[in-house]
RNA sequence: GGCCCCGUAGCCUAGCGGAUAGGGCAGCUGGCUUCUAACCAGCAGGUCGGGGGUUCGAAUCCCUCCGGGGCCA
């Protein structure tokens, strides 16, 4: 919408300057919204002044009156052409606005989440969630086929820490028994064997002697993986529903990790992977980043081991044009290093594989570290978070069913947490202080939410009421309002180029302070009338709301 | 030791080289017989970590130092 705007404003004034299809290029793309108050939208002279060699405030002064659609005004300040907009036509012109992208064809596998099967989702995988699930849909409405990809760390060590623990102590016992979910019985299980190991020391070598077997497939070891495994997948599974992750695809190392000996070899071949003197291989990537290990010594696999296998499978299975890993900042180095190794063994693919990273979620004593017991708990959270949300409910619906209040406090304690992952720029860490973190007041999920319910509230009780046209849009805030909505695109846009999703948030939080502005001092609903153009406002509104927070994957309610 | 991020009021945060650095929380003042007060209006609060440079113009780009976090060795 602003881009269709931008365009005929800046066909308008290349008319004025009689310029040139590369100068008026040049023009659209130094329109920006205005940020004084008294105009909408403003075109800084600096860089047509070179273009042009003349100073910018002349320029700015010669193109003062410039007409043409959508300008009502045009005016000059210093250097500055500012514009105020026939605001009739942008509402119109947002009335007519369609949530539609070109289709580019183009299919791209986003894996995201990637847990470790040995303990719940934490803090950190909402984030990672968050986002993933944000950015998919973000890169399906910029017109790509996407394929949302979980990848599960089901094999290793700690795998088999849980399962040794469970085989010791959980004799007979099932989450059902337990009465936990299943997720939680088994991190447990693993918590259960870091602490049991103080007084078993001979634990941490069984722990081992397990893997071996694991690996050497042992039929026992693998029944009871698996059991653990399923115990495990179903309370996940639960989580992720409930938070709106989806996956078309799940991923598990246990079926990767040893697939990729044929590629090694061809890799050392190649001289791209060598032998170190004790047996490891690894591949050579000094002095441009530090060499990296794809196979132990002993032949057993490491986190590399499985995705040398795994990506080119993806790539062939799936018919990828490109790959994005979504994990937080630690790990970047080590997708340098993959990128660099799949470069080398000859994948054309290779570059069009992205690693996306965001900052750590810390707690206010530092990293949260499962073995520790330091780590904030997703189920807990948003169980606590809920609690709170079903407090403030009551203090205003006393006699909601309880089926009602637990429907509006889970969509309500969700919008929360997931709106302070996504409003904070992605390369953020985020400092996770419980009371502060997930407040519902201010620039919050449930600010929005509340935003949206009371603009349902005013469409809900127009709907018997008659239209009436006022002559014009007045009053400020409703400029304001408008005004705030031609930035939609640029947000959009920026989330794409920065991968980020805090410009759409802050747009929210924009568009609603304005919306609160303007349903304060103004009146949509009289007596006997509605008030046309009013109404109108207050329908986009919910529109672009819904649009937006739909993209952010988060769920909204009707009344709150 | 090498590399990657971050540093904006007491706290959190926005700001794809351009107008008076924009919000929120906490604090203070005012507003619910009028479309939902999870709201709104206002007050107060800033050496944009320090220094140097590039530029007509720097919170934004470059260099350097300091502080915090992370990764590798």
């Amino acid at each position: 919408m602003l881009d269709r705007i931008k365009s005929e404003i800046a066909k308008s004034v290349a008319k004025k300057l009689s310029a040139e299809k590369k100068l008026k290029a040049v023009i659209k793309e130094n329109i920006e919204i205005a940020k004084v108050k008294d105009a909408d939208l403003a075109l800084p002279c600096f860089v047509l002044a070179k273009e042009l060699k003349e100073e910018p405030k002349k320029i700015a002064k010669k193109l003062v009156g410039v007409k043409g659609r959508f300008i009502e005004e045009s005016f000059a300040v210093g250097p500055y052409l500012n514009f105020k907009l026939n605001l009739e036509d942008i509402l119109a012109e947002l009335k007519k606005y369609e949530f539609k992208a070109k289709r580019k064809k183009k299919r791209i596998m986003i894996e995201y989440s990637s847990p470790n099967s040995n303990k719940p989702l934490h803090l950190g995988h909402l984030r990672n969630d968050s986002l993933g699930m944000a950015l998919s849909n973000l890169y399906e409405f910029f017109g790509y086929e996407v394929i949302r990809a979980n990848l599960v760390n089901d094999r290793g060590i700690h795998i088999c820490k849980a399962m040794l623990a469970y085989k010791f102590f959980g004799k007979g016992k099932t989450p059902k028994s337990e009465k936990k979910k299943p997720d939680h019985f088994v991190g447990d299980y693993y918590v259960l064997f870091e602490k049991k190991k103080q007084e078993m020391p001979q634990l941490e070598k069984q722990a081992r002697e397990m893997l071996k077997k694991w690996e050497a497939k042992d039929k026992e070891t693998r029944k009871l993986w698996q059991k653990i495994k399923n115990y495990w997948l179903e309370g996940a599974k639960e989580t992720y529903k409930r938070i709106g992750s989806k996956f078309d695809v799940w991923f598990f190392e246990s079926e990767f990790y040893d697939k990729a000996k044929p590629l090694i070899e061809k890799g050392i071949k190649k001289g791209v992977f060598k032998v170190r003197e004790d047996g490891a291989i690894y591949a050579e990537l000094e002095p441009e980043l530090p060499n990296k290990i794809v196979l132990r010594a002993d032949g057993t696999s490491v986190y590399a081991t499985n995705d040398l296998a795994l990506t080119p499978y993806k790539f062939e299975k799936y018919k990828l044009h490109e790959q994005i890993w979504l994990t937080a900042h630690e790990q970047q180095l080590y997708f340098k290093q993959m990128v660099k190794i799949f470069e080398k063994l000859g994948f054309e693919w290779a570059k069009r594989c992205k690693h996306i990273w965001y900052g750590l979620v810390l707690l206010p004593h530092g990293k949260m570290k499962s073995r520790e017991g330091t780590v904030v708990d997703a189920d807990d959270l948003i169980e606590e978070v809920k609690e709170l949300a079903i407090n403030e409910i009551k203090k205003r619906y006393p006699n909601l069913t309880k089926t009602e209040l637990n429907r509006r406090a889970e969509i309500i304690a969700l919008a929360a947490i997931k709106f302070m992952l996504l409003k904070i720029e992605t390369k953020k860490e985020i400092m996770f202080r419980p009371k502060e973190s997930v407040s519902f007041d201010g620039e919050t999920g449930p600010y929005i939410l509340y935003s949206l319910a009371r603009a349902k509230s005013i469409l809900r009780k127009a709907k018997a009421k008659k239209r009436k046209k006022s002559k014009e849009l007045i009053n400020d805030t409703e400029k304001e309002l408008i005004k705030v909505f031609l930035e939609f695109e640029d947000a959009l846009n920026n989330c794409m180029r920065n991968h980020s999703m805090h410009h759409l948030a802050q747009f929210l939080i924009k568009l609603c302070e304005a919306f609160n502005s303007f349903y304060h001092q103004q009146q949509v609903i009289e007596q006997n009338y509605v008030h046309k153009q009013r109404l109108e406002l207050v329908e986009q509104f919910v529109r672009f709301v819904e649009f937006s927070l739909k993209i952010l994957n988060i769920d909204y309610l009707e009344e709150m």
